[in-house]
RNA sequence: GGAGGGAUUGCAGAGUGGCCAAAUGCAACAGACUGUAAAUCUGUCGGGCUUCGCCCUUCGAUGGUUCGAAUCCAUCUCCCUCCA
């Protein structure tokens, strides 16, 4: 019974189940809520991430928080950190082959990877792992018992294999390994659950298969809907640039959701923050009736900012945006710069204080009047410094800096 | 082992002797507009300068042909495809 986990209601448990439930893509077998809801004693949830991209994001939070309820019922995460598949390296990807990581690095990404995910997890009730711990140890004689649990005719089911074949663009064996160590995770940690992103829904489906070739007690699966980046098309991801991070400053976290495409406010409201459905179908109402979506982006934008930061920095965030976009006033904070001491062009300044890359690209700046002082633009991208203390000197939209 | 295809400015992808710092798209940046860092429109998008003109460095690497090369030749490096 649930109570013998935890202390809880049959409501609370209900109502937990239903936010645990809503929006999620797949769910293998369907009986694996009932599970959760009744399990005797903790089940064992695996979520895996990728140390070679330590950063976490926003989209990260879709199956964050879903792991968050289940651990508020009782159960167990065990966050794997795939150290030894990240070390494997991808020679077809296009982009370089993945340079392996020393183990200091592994462990340093870890570390980030807990100050990320305890903003969302509860620390008592998440196991962190690394899969080298057993993948080092695996003899070939193990790994070819290991491949010879799966055909190449069912590998090339999966979405991407089946793509690349048909272009006869090239597939490495070793990408068919990725699968079934991913698998064999599972089957070393016994796990009851495995979640991830839908694009996770092969890998995480091998496990099933895999622990039932060697004999354990199958997991479910449980796969939760990616979300698509601030420019909403792509999922998101930090290789791709158009994420959030969760470690990234209230403002900018609250500048980037005002960034999105209007169409994704929805998307983002159901995934990403704990709004009810009827609250959805209320938000859904006011931009059909014509609200302007910025009031709902800038709601999302404080649900945002106060969960992963706090309700205060949330408010400051808000703020500070309208003050400068919508009022087009300066920043209450802005970093402060000394005015140099010898006579200096303003492009050899801006460079040197990071603002433009090159001087080029400073006068470029200056021609299309993205440059002014104290309100007052600058056009002579050949003139000399004649900043003032206090003044305040503003590059682009969103860049501002005083003089002392 | 054999045959063929390719390497271009952040990415994708044109360009096959001068008009090429190199089309186009995406991304990025800026401007206008907007109660948004949305959408849309416009512009910019290697670097430097005594800045509307000039100079320097770039088209995998090195050497060569030529008045002149991203474009032709040679060698090398890397990648891919097919056949075995």
């Amino acid at each position: 019974m649930p109570t013998a986990l935890i202390n809880l209601s049959i409501i609370d448990i209900k109502l937990m189940l239903a936010q645990f439930a809503q929006g999620l893509q797949d769910v293998i077998p369907e009986s694996a809520l009932d599970r959760i809801a009744t399990a005797s004693k903790p089940l064992k949830i695996k979520f895996g991430a990728d140390p070679s991209a330590p950063d976490l994001h926003i989209g990260h939070m879709v199956v964050l928080k879903k792991l968050r309820i289940l651990q508020d019922m009782g159960h167990l995460v065990q966050f794997l950190v795939g150290d030894f598949t990240a070390m494997i390296g991808d020679p077809t990807g296009k982009s370089e082959t993945r340079k392996p990581l020393t183990s200091e690095q592994v462990k340093a990404n870890a570390e980030s990877y807990k100050t990320q995910v305890f903003k969302l997890l509860d620390p008592a009730k998440t196991q962190v792992v690394f899969n080298s711990e057993w993948l080092d140890k695996l003899t070939s004689r193990e790994m070819i018992k290991l491949s010879a649990q799966y055909t190449v005719a069912r590998m090339l089911e999966r979405d991407d294999f089946q793509k690349r074949f048909s272009q006869e663009r090239p597939i490495s064996i070793h990408e068919f390994l990725y699968p079934l160590l991913q698998g064999y995770d599972s089957v070393v940690l016994e796990n009851d659950i495995e979640m991830g992103g839908t694009d996770q829904k092969f890998n995480v489906l091998m496990g099933r298969h895999l622990q039932k070739e060697y004999g354990k007690p199958v997991q479910a699966v449980i796969t939760a809907p990616l979300l698509e980046g601030v420019d909403g098309v792509q999922k998101m991801s930090k290789s791709l640039g158009n994420h959030i991070g969760l470690l990234e400053s209230g403002q900018d976290q609250f500048g980037k959701i005002m960034s999105i495409p209007d169409t994704m406010i929805l998307k983002y409201f159901s995934l990403i923050t704990d709004a009810s459905p009827e609250e959805l179908l209320q938000f859904k109402f006011e931009l059909d009736s014509g609200k302007n979506p910025k009031f709902l982006k800038e709601e999302l934008g404080v649900r945002l900012v106060s969960f992963l930061h706090s309700p205060q920095e949330a408010m400051n965030a808000k703020e500070a945006f309208n003050r400068v976009f919508s009022q087009k006033l300066n920043p209450e904070d802005m970093p402060v710069l000394s005015i140099p001491p010898t006579p200096t062009k303003w492009t050899d300044f801006m460079v040197l204080h990071g603002m433009a890359p090159s001087k080029k690209e400073a006068s470029r700046l200056i021609e299309h009047g993205a440059v002014s002082l104290d309100g007052e633009i600058l056009r002579d991208s050949l003139a000399f410094f004649l900043g003032k203390p206090e003044q305040v000197l503003k590059v682009g939209k969103r860049r501002f800096y005083r003089f002392k």
